[in-house]
DNA sequence: CTGAAAGCGCTTACAG
DNA sequence: CTGAAAGCGCTTACAG
């Protein structure tokens, strides 16, 4: 059976189309159309499962009611714990969402924005990094709102939502320091995510600020366009130096994986054979006996906190002119420090 | 700027819409358009930033190159494997992937299935559920393709691929009890979908086929609308029953991460103190020190193939007449057993 | 080689 | 209380 349109339902009911439509769109009170009218519409559009043509509508009303969600990637916990609560916040206003990811490559951020800016989507949530500038510009001049994920570009004063990543790791240098660390490590990769420069930046000057020494060995950087075995052996290599780190921060999630992969492989124990904490949470680390410590992303309030700025941005949430959001991160040491 | 359209571009081009429509989809060749200005209108198109507006194209086509994907939920490692693979499967076509999450609440699968009935998609990927019977016919009523995911309605013959849960934990069965288990206990949960079905009754009928007793006792069913605190406790006191089970087959993913909670406040090991499967794969079974038992879902093959099988459904992809693929998980036996 | 015109399915002033 | 008509931005026969 095909689609019944407007057409259809009007010649079913021998009444107009504009009839159909405002009965359909419940203005047939305000229209003051029949009770016995609108009835007949109604039901005889149920019947026929009849739904708008939304591409009509939105062609008509210039109005896609949609919302663009661009991450790099949309395999793993941030992107599916963000994405429900973004959509429940939207969705009391009639928004719905695309997802689209990056996977970090410039031709497929080029077609995804150019796809996205098809659909007419009304606003943005992405997550940034330095390598799509010229992308985002573009995506700019269609005047639509845009929130920002994890990082900002200075000059472009976007409302932005993002973990304090630098002073989350600062203030857990200073705890590892006073746990009796001496060789602190850090473990990030050459994704070019934003956030894992705010950490190794935190992590620098966490340091500093103790006077203690920053040596470049220490800082390991995971190649991501690797095999997963040759992953593990530069990092099994790297934690066996010598005099090498007692303690290590990885800097993200898969980053930690890798490294409890590693720690087992060299049968070390935590925190005996090495200190370790990672950047986010995950049940591996929860539920690892002992304990990993961690620091918590407090994932869910900035998918609200986005869906709030990008709602203003709508201009259907007055907000204050509050354009940053920067949560702290949560340090929960467990059992592997 | 607001978006230029094509009539914009005719202007400035001094052209007319229909040269401008031609040039811009690659027809100038084919309706021999001068090459002067066939330059000069797609200098100008990318200059002015011009993208045709979807909405227009496809009310006029009548193709939306759109496909929706239903899934209960969108937070989980099914859901972040399967999309992606889809994804790539389907972009080579020109296929654009719209993503919807039940969660397994009928007026909210209502919803969905209204708004991509709306969006006009193409086709359909979906995980159903009894529960959802009323809305799937619904959806069959405008006959475009449908891909099951997981289970399958006998009535229908639908294109569905699956893991055959049931297979998989009968020949599970048939190795603990050669392992020397006597009492196998399975967790489940009230969680409306179709594979749990599938490999609860594997279990009993492993069991069966195996002369030994089928204890209502020994199945314990989640409840998945409490909290997480009581779910800990129901299980906990389960587990601890008179006579209990010396090894338990958790039948997902989350309830084998439960089931290690509730381990590890019990102070139990594995395989000592109890022996543990869980159905699904993730890091915290892998890496797990002395790694816990899985049945591993070939989830990308199960993309891939639902892909597939749409791709046929759309007339893209000649296939066979195969209408179904049921997938063998796959029993990885780790220290847990 | 290029343009005028119809029509996709809606919404919404405007008329009666 | 209800309908005829314009127009959203495209594509595509059809004409010239």
């Amino acid at each position: 059976m095909k689609k019944a349109s407007l057409k259809d339902i009007a010649a079913m009911t021998g009444t107009s189309i504009t009839t159909v439509s405002l009965v359909l769109n419940g203005r047939a009170k305000q229209m003051r159309i029949s009770d016995e009218v609108a009835e007949m519409i109604v039901k005889t559009a149920d019947e026929a499962g009849y739904v708008p043509n939304q591409m009509a509508v939105r062609l008509r009303t210039g109005k896609s009611k949609l919302i663009g969600i661009i991450v790099d990637t949309i395999s793993g916990n941030f992107f599916s714990t963000l994405a429900p609560i973004v959509e429940q916040s939207l969705a009391p206003y009639g928004y719905r969402i695309i997802y689209a990811a990056t996977e970090n490559e410039p031709e497929r951020t080029r077609q995804v924005i150019q796809m996205l800016r098809e659909q007419a989507v009304e606003g943005y949530i992405l997550m940034p990094h330095n390598g799509m500038r010229k992308e985002l510009d573009r995506l700019l001049q269609d005047e639509k709102p845009v929130v920002l994920l994890d990082m900002n570009f200075e000059d472009l004063e976007l409302p932005v939502v993002r973990v304090d990543g630098e002073q989350s790791i600062i203030k857990l240098v200073h705890q590892l320091v006073q746990k009796g660390y001496q060789r602190i490590g850090m473990v990030t990769s050459d994704h070019p995510h934003a956030q894992l420069q705010y950490r190794l930046s935190g992590y620098e000057q966490g340091l500093i600020e103790l006077g203690m020494p920053l040596k470049k060995t220490y800082i390991h950087t995971v190649a991501m366009k690797k095999s997963r075995e040759a992953q593990l052996k530069a990092l099994s290599t790297w934690l066996q130096q010598k005099n090498r780190p007692d303690c290590v921060i990885f800097s993200a999630n898969y980053l930690g994986v890798l490294g409890v992969e590693v720690l087992q492989r060299l049968g070390w124990n935590m925190p005996n054979d090495l200190g370790m904490v990672v950047f986010d949470d995950q049940d591996l680390f929860r539920l690892y006996p002992g304990g990993i410590s961690v620091i918590e992303q407090p994932t869910a309030q900035m998918a609200e906190s986005a869906a709030n700025l990008l709602l203003q941005g709508l201009g259907i949430k007055k907000g204050g002119r509050k354009l940053e959001y920067i949560l702290p991160g949560k340090t929960v040491l467990r059992g592997s420090t």
